[in-house]
DNA sequence: GACAAATATATCAAAGTGATATATAATTGA
DNA sequence: TCAATTATATATCACTTTGATATATTTGTC
């Protein structure tokens, strides 16, 4: 338990949800979970093959259509060690912002330089901002489903920080006029 | 130039501030940045030796109180290095909170478990915000000076995102009590 | 039917974390 | 006063994760 590795949970998760191959895990994590936590094959795989060994999945060899995959379920011991991180409080919540950290810094390249990167950044959180307001319209169709609940409240967390940080753009554009024309 | 190591660029904007020693520059990464950006003593000195070979740092034994201190001071070459990393666009604007996570497969534990959770979480981001609206305080004071508009501007920042988060929390907690007493 | 894109698994160097070790100076409190 | 604790200061290491690369097959498109 003193382990911290958080893919461990994230695709125990994962499991406790469906049966998945690890391409599938790759592509849940990158649609679902992206806008609040990311994940590379590299420890995908290992992970899945570290899980198995220690009894929290079992694999399956699938053919379909020809094609060979491994299709790996979470055990009743999975689920435990899964239920009892669950509980456990948060150990980080962290925000890792390239965008900030270059206007932290900004006054090496002045003012011009930081208006592209929030103009950047303000182009990015419309789009993702789209993509969340259709999730949460079709969440809240099948809401009856205690796996979409918990979605959906993620979802919203979503829509409130990029609304959030929308009207920060706006914000932080005003004051760089109000610099620029002094 | 194909190297995405981000410490380099996080020392290069502290040291280009004014010189430090590795120590400070932890304390600085802590107090300062902490909001959008983290950093360990494991990369820090490393990653200062590196500089230093690269010609982008110098180095200069401090005695101090007969404490001995290696201060890092940035040289034209390092100054010429961050700005052009700070010219191209980001590539990428993380948030990785475990709490989201742990919300997102809840269904595993129950909404009682996420509601504990929500607490944690919303008492965690009251902190911050008073924190963030006293360096906002302080700064509002002081914004003649180039380098601390660019620390207002993270700071609006942060204070946006922090009362985003509280007000989720409220939503969530609303939330939760409608699906609870149905 | 050729070409691109998607599916599927695996590995590895490099970056970064978190813990630990070591040593000294400053501060606090009994 | 002196013992304990905290802060200053540097360094290393195992482990986690990323991002890139490799390989091979299937599906979709023009």
């Amino acid at each position: 338990m003193a382990n911290a590795k958080k893919m461990d949970f994230v695709i125990l998760g994962l499991l406790s949800h469906e049966p998945m191959t690890g391409y599938e895990i790759k592509k849940r994590i990158d649609s679902t979970l992206h806008f609040f936590w990311s994940g590379s094959f590299g420890s995908i795989y290992p992970t899945l093959n570290q899980l198995e060994i220690e009894g929290k999945v079992t694999k399956e060899n699938v053919s379909q259509n020809g094609r060979e995959k491994i299709s790996y379920s979470i055990t009743e011991f999975g689920r435990e060690d899964l239920r009892a991180w669950l509980k456990k409080p948060s150990e980080k919540d962290e925000l890792r912002y390239e965008t900030l950290l270059k206007l932290f810094f900004g006054n090496e390249t002045g003012l011009e330089s930081i208006k592209e990167h929030i103009a950047r950044f303000e182009e990015k959180c419309k789009s993702e901002l789209l993509v969340l307001n259709v999730f949460a319209n079709n969440l809240e169709q099948a809401l009856d489903n205690e796996t979409h609940k918990h979605y959906y409240l993620t979802v919203k967390f979503g829509i409130k920080t990029y609304e959030a940080y929308l009207s920060w753009c706006d914000e932080a554009k005003e004051q760089i006029k109000e610099w620029t024309n002094k």
